[in-house]
DNA sequence: GCGTAAATGAAAACGGTTGTCAAAATCGGC
DNA sequence: GCCGATTTTGACAACCGTTTTCATTTACGC
């Protein structure tokens, strides 16, 4: 469909990490793209939609995307004081998840985990 | 110091799950309190820097924010539909959350889980 | 009471995101 | 190729949660 679609999808193919939307916009304008932020945060939601593209939220409220999306679900370890992230696979939370739903007779389960602690490093200095 | 930032604290103590900034402000408002949301957003500030509240970011962009010490521990089974909610405690959950935590060097561990499903009486619905 | 410093809050600024709407590109039939 | 209908595009404004500004109020020590 539009190449402008496959443009975004394809930068993206080209980072290696999580970009910002503005992030995308600034690169592909740099790169003589004739393209409007507005069109690039469509792209970007098609290909969500679409699963091809990963999002997420970044500390400070942004939206981060990444492409090739294997539905790798995971969750998140925070530092409560640093606000360091480790991400971290749960496979025991999945199965619990879904026992629990299932033995309440709950369908189509989901479910957000987040764990909070102290890093090393925080603890550290804390005490010092 | 001053009692407005207590009286945030309180609110999210009286608090079950995490609020919003703006959703504690409507209620002390709601209450009859004196209070801006800039304050608000103040004391919850200083909360989370002083390790008091824990906050995290919602999939809209929203920062939301929870007292950490929570009382009786236990996680919620919502439904998406309906809004039906089954209180659920988890040992495999809080040992596992433990466990991920102190493998990567956190401590003073805490976590938040929720799961979401469609509950029976919703999906019979749905069906029909 | 008086002076200083901290706290407060209304309003403006900010920044990422989303909506609006008219123009441009594309499609389908001929 | 031509023409109308549909889709895509993008400049700009609107939106919304959050942060900053700054003048006022309050708390505290004397």
């Amino acid at each position: 469909m539009s190449n402008r679609r496959n443009a975004v999808h394809e930068i993206l193919r080209q980072s290696e990490g999580f970009r910002s939307a503005q992030d995308v916009y600034a690169e592909m304008r740099a790169e003589g793209a004739k393209i409007g932020l507005t069109t690039v945060y469509r792209a970007l939601q098609t290909l969500v939609d679409s699963g091809q593209v990963d999002v997420l939220r970044t500390d400070d409220g942004e939206s981060v995307y990444r492409a090739c999306a294997s539905v790798h679900h995971h969750h998140h370890l925070v530092c409560r004081r640093c606000g360091r992230t480790v991400e971290v696979a749960g496979p025991a939370v999945e199965r619990w998840a879904e026992a629990v739903g299932t033995e309440h007779g709950f369908t189509e389960i989901t479910h957000t985990v987040e764990v909070f602690g102290t890093c090393s490093a925080c603890s550290a200095a804390k005490a010092g």
